[in-house]
DNA sequence: TATGAATGAGGTTTCATTCAT
DNA sequence: AATGAATGAAACCTCATTCAT
């Protein structure tokens, strides 16, 4: 976990953006104060210091403190959604794919806890973070979600009397308030069987059965174990 | 939705504990800032000026801005738990006990959407919030999707292989999620049609279908709006 | 002059608007530092402890440093202002009130370096400072002056082949430039030498000649030593 | 009065000092963002920014940003204080001198707004303005004025009884009073017109009146624009 | 019960300026 | 000749909170 908090994208990603050693260390004192403390209960004097810069580097690299948090968010999101994409990679059908998607959904948050705090906690009270840039990328991501559920739809797979907006809306509903409490009170996330449970649930509920016998996809059940 | 926000608790419920106009007025006038701001952005300086008294005067009633929050919060679940008790008084079985709950769950957060706000986006980012009065109440509250379950899964109609508290976490999970956006966006919610969608989803996700054929609870969908 | 810089309105004019004990200690606090340096040299930290209360107060009272600036010069005017006005009760003819005006104008400044220290150089450059206050009673009192040349035109004591607010603004330009050099080097200010200097040039700038014989008011310098 | 915003000076006058075009630019700079904005408003990121280079070079031709002011004031004043010598040429007489010295000073400030306004809204509230170069340039250039009226007593045209210098205050004080709020709200300026007005009523002031009959300047209104 | 006055503590932000390259 | 990175110092300001009355 360690490695992620501290310049995770740089060390990984060599190609990233170039960001000044200022602006990285600023982004990582945030990523690592997160993980004590909220977002409002940190300052900037404490970014800073933390940072072993001066709080006026922030506001060089940053519009203001929100900014700040903004951007590290939009850089756990882009790097996860090209994660997610790349998972789903030789992946053949809408309910193992949307397994997969699950399952990486589900992982990031139990390796990277401070990204599912910012996510799930701290930055949702801000009405500005609704014309944000992470928020941008994060509807970019539900497109992934939609585009499996459609993808299951028209093969067959899913049913086509819920509208799919909302069969989204169930899933990651399901996925964060699982997550939330556990995020919340720092007890472990278990991805597997987590995603095990969750799909039990969801898979069946989401299925086609017309006929109830022709189904193509076989017993939703079946793909939750592999 | 106005007379809620306005003194609603004292107006409905006479019996309940007799507040002095001023405290009444102070919490009126949070709810009322809250339709508009987050509560961060609001200042005491403005919850009393709305309010028509002192800054100091928050003081005299509350410990703190934030026990303000909780307090008005736990007025809302108070009289919401009372309310969700009251509504399933009559109803049998599992699902259709599931069913009103949903749908209440769901018509509390159309009707008042302070309340709404005040529950999903406000107070989770405050850790003292998970020892509070109102979070208490939540617990609350759960326990009685909890009960329903049990009931569900003792009586055959809910499936077994799934830990209870998950089932209720997806539940929730999926009200909350679909209301969100709608919340944080002030977009109508519909408490019947968004009932209906999430039910489908749900109660064949849930259900028990031990040997497919000779399931007691009979197909879920049948509890879906007659 | 020190008991002008110290509550000196409150002091004198005991009706005047009572304002709290802080506002007060703050106006003064100003007062007695812009003896010493420029405003913007003056710090709100300075201000705050010259005047033994906290920085946060001034902005109970204040919108931001430069409002309590211009509520300090807007006294200033408004006490002047009375004053010029009063100063003219039983005088007779355009020259005399004139002659009067100027002494006033420049006995003002003499008593009161920081009044005139505000009002020629301090405020002069912030843009805002044309839509204040003070800047509105500025205005209002050169109507003051406006009127005694009208008067003066109207009698046939001043001449009517200039534009009065032409004349208005020699009058005043002299006036200022005469003091504004001694205003910053600190130097003496003598209202009556001064005056008799200015209104010598002035008034026989200003005087009507038409006809250079049959004019009614006399030789205008005639004027200036009473 | 574009051209003269941009590099009037190395233009114009291909002997002085031919700056490096680093400074060049930010000298440039300057200027245009102190047609829109007070000197105080504008910041050096803005200037560094304007002039296409980094804030760092300001520093490596300016000893700090109000030394910029000063030295772009005195590159004014220098050329002004040319400008007011040579158009003296062929002019006999201190009427028509200062006539021509008061057209020349009114129509550059009509000229050069920003001229205008560093000159009489932002430097002289700097207490080191009054040790700078650029006001030892409006010294000297006050020299011309002082010399000019001298020269009017000394033959007769000028009357004796007032000090000089005190005439010198009265007559910029006029022109500056007059421009001034002219510059403050972006109105034009009409250096014919103002200059007749201006001089109509200061001349009557300051002529040689000796015995009323016997002057020797003839009329002062004479000199008026034929 | 309520208020007017004042505060403490720190928050965020700004900006001129410097220095190594 | 010019820059990119970083800083120091403080400025302005906010806001929850307290206390004497």
């Amino acid at each position: 976990m360690a490695r992620f908090e501290i310049s995770q994208f740089n060390d990984r990603n060599p190609k990233k953006k170039n960001h000044p050693p200022g602006r990285t260390k600023i982004a990582d004192s945030l990523r690592l104060l997160l993980r004590e403390k909220d977002f409002n209960a940190i300052t900037t004097a404490e970014i800073a210091k933390n940072a072993g810069v001066t709080e006026a580097l922030i506001y060089k690299y940053f519009k203001d403190k929100r900014d700040l948090l903004y951007q590290v968010l939009a850089e756990y999101m882009e790097h996860y959604i090209i994660q997610a994409h790349h998972e789903l990679n030789g992946i053949k059908g809408a309910f193992n794919k949307l397994r997969k998607t699950i399952w990486t959904h589900i992982n990031v948050y139990a390796t990277d806890r401070v990204f599912a705090k910012i996510l799930m906690l701290e930055v949702r009270s801000f009405s500005d973070y609704y014309i944000s840039e992470p928020y941008r990328l994060v509807k970019e991501y539900s497109v992934l979600l939609s585009d499996i559920i459609e993808e299951g739809i028209k093969n067959g797979e899913i049913r086509d009397d819920i509208p799919p907006p909302l069969m989204c809306q169930v899933i990651l509903g399901g996925i964060e308030h699982v997550c939330l409490t556990r995020v919340i009170f720092n007890r472990e996330i278990q991805p597997d069987a987590m995603t095990d449970d969750l799909t039990r649930i969801i898979f069946r509920g989401i299925e086609n059965r017309k006929g109830d016998r022709e189904k193509k996809g076989g017993n939703p059940d079946n793909f939750l174990d592999k």
